[in-house]
DNA sequence: GGTATATTTAGAGAGTTGTCTAAATACCTA
DNA sequence: TAGGTATTTAGACAACTCTCTAAATATACC
């Protein structure tokens, strides 16, 4: 569901240049580290809450762990985003 | 734009309730108001949030302020979350 | 002007968030 | 088992956010 965890996942630009970057494939937490010139475990801490948004996936292959874009939640956000911003057509009960 | 502004505006659903209520036409501040648990002082706060990311119009009409929605914001930021959550087609550069 | 209603501004306080360093865990290779 | 790399967990701290009460501003009406 697209719920509160999700937009409050959305409100930091460090973590919407994380999905931008993912929009491309998976790529390991490392490789996404390095984009940025912030710390790993703050790194890590935004890839948490991507994670609890179920905004991302994870798999570990050996040392490293993958992460990639779960595009279903994506649905959930339309659908919430345009009930919130659809207008009701003429004699249209909302 | 859909920028910095309107996702922490969207991130508090105290505001995102606002803007459904909105959804079915402009109401005043009073009105809004009564919908909450909150103080008027406390929701003027959010409506400040909610006009400073262009989310919402206001016009005031004797001793009452009119806030409606403002749905030109909506689509620059559905062009923004299609760009983070569209995968590319096969070959397709991203 | 004086009073009432609608709403905002100012300022304070508790809770949340994003960042860091230090330490821990997980896995690989020898 | 030991050492190295990748990543997370723990804990601390400054900055930001949401809420409140009190006071100010704006408008209407008598």
């Amino acid at each position: 569901m697209a719920n509160e965890k999700v937009f409050k996942a959305l409100a930091d630009p460090t973590r919407r240049k994380i999905l931008r970057l993912l929009s491309s494939g998976e790529l390991t937490a490392g490789q996404l580290t390095s984009h940025f010139d912030i710390s790993a475990p703050s790194m890590s801490h935004h890839f948490n809450i991507l994670k609890n948004a179920d905004l991302v996936f994870v798999r570990r292959e050996g040392q490293q762990l993958y992460y990639s874009l779960n595009t279903t939640v994506f649905q959930d956000l339309m659908t919430v985003l345009l009930d919130i911003f659809s207008q009701p057509e003429n004699g249209e009960k909302k």
